[in-house]
DNA sequence: GGATGTGAATGGATTCACAGCT
DNA sequence: AGCTGTGAATCCATTCACATCC
């Protein structure tokens, strides 16, 4: 078989949110079919099924999907059956946006150190994670076991911060600034542009005005 | 001609990022070619081109573009010409840090009313700009005049708030909260969803040690 | 000569339709 | 009978290649 498209493992993503409220609601011993899934979802049941059988068989034809039985496999998949420890880049508003951001710790995704340059928050504990200063990232990552970066620094900042991290040893990164960050290709990168998102609104509005 | 994808209203909307700073540094007499501009965002030039094709003519055979008559055609094409009022729903840590955000700022995208249902909130002004409460959305909606909506709200707020938001005469939402929000056809609505971008490279990791 | 603009070709993802299992 | 799982068909975006124009 193919190589599961990227966008399909996004998909997964949503697809366990999603099941781990309707365990909790619900309880285990329920069934939940692809075209439910797909209802409650705003999606195609094709394409769930379709994503889901890159990865193997998970339900019982005729019957649905066992919701408990879809949500472990999936974290495994994910893999969030196991803890991950990231760090964050950059202290200002986005960073503690995402800091404070609940959908992380859900998923098992730890916070366990911030950099940031800043002297007056250099040597702070923010609920119980302490902030150091970007020079120390080398020897903090390796200390702390952290695989996974969150980038929000300035974007004249971002590329210096990113090679420290690489050298560090983090393979992943998620990149909140808006400018192209150069990696190996083997590390994973993720950007993620705010105001991309918004431009597609304003675009939408104006040409609905010309029509 | 094909109406263009979404994505390359994105795109656009990363060119013009660029070209704006580029005016800036360059001055307006220089060209740029489409392969440059390609190299700098790490993108294939006949991309580019394809993007702008569906749009208009906009460089010299020969030479290229001219940067700042592509930047005003850009901001033109991408309803960015006018500026646009928003509101922002949902005070929390990612209000905050959406409300603190410079890239909207730049593109003239200003959320002159926010709203938030914690008492101690309502009323305070914020950097001159006044916190409501939801009740009020429909009456400052239309007093303001906005347009655009950002929903930062938690989940179970989200979509009482979008309905009062589209009632009050909104078209257009940038929604934070990873639920499904039911919208009529005639409002345009993007999703982003933050953690779901970090399972991407959750995924990465746990499939690279496993080969 | 040199870079744009674009129809055609390619490549991928979504949707379909149905075989296969319970 | 009913719903999954999946090859095939369709649809859409990306890439290519070259005609076009300065």
């Amino acid at each position: 078989m193919r190589q599961p498209p990227d966008i399909s493992i996004s998909r997964l993503a949503v697809y366990l949110r999603f099941l781990e409220d309707f365990v909790k609601e619900k309880g285990p011993d329920s069934t939940i079919n692809s075209e439910e899934l797909a209802k409650s979802l705003d999606m195609n049941p094709h394409q769930i099924r379709k994503d889901l059988s890159y990865f193997g068989k998970f339900g019982e034809r005729g019957k649905g999907y066992r919701p408990e039985e879809l949500r472990d496999k999936l974290r495994q998949i994910l893999g969030l059956a196991k803890k991950w420890n990231l760090c964050l880049c950059g202290m200002g508003n986005l960073g503690n946006a995402l800091f404070a951001y609940q959908g992380f710790r859900q998923m098992r995704l730890d916070i366990v150190a911030i950099f940031d340059n800043a002297p007056d928050k250099i040597g702070k504990t923010f609920k119980g994670v302490k902030i150091f200063s970007p020079e120390r990232i080398s020897r903090v990552v390796k200390q702390l076991n952290i695989n996974i970066a969150i980038v929000a620094v300035p974007p004249m900042a971002a590329q210096a911060v990113t090679d420290k991290l690489i050298a560090a040893g983090v393979r992943a990164i998620l990149n909140f600034a808006p400018i192209k960050l150069n990696v190996p290709s083997y590390v994973k990168l993720r950007n993620v542009d705010l105001s991309m998102q918004l431009i597609n609104l304003t675009y939408f509005l104006s040409s609905c005005q010309n029509t």
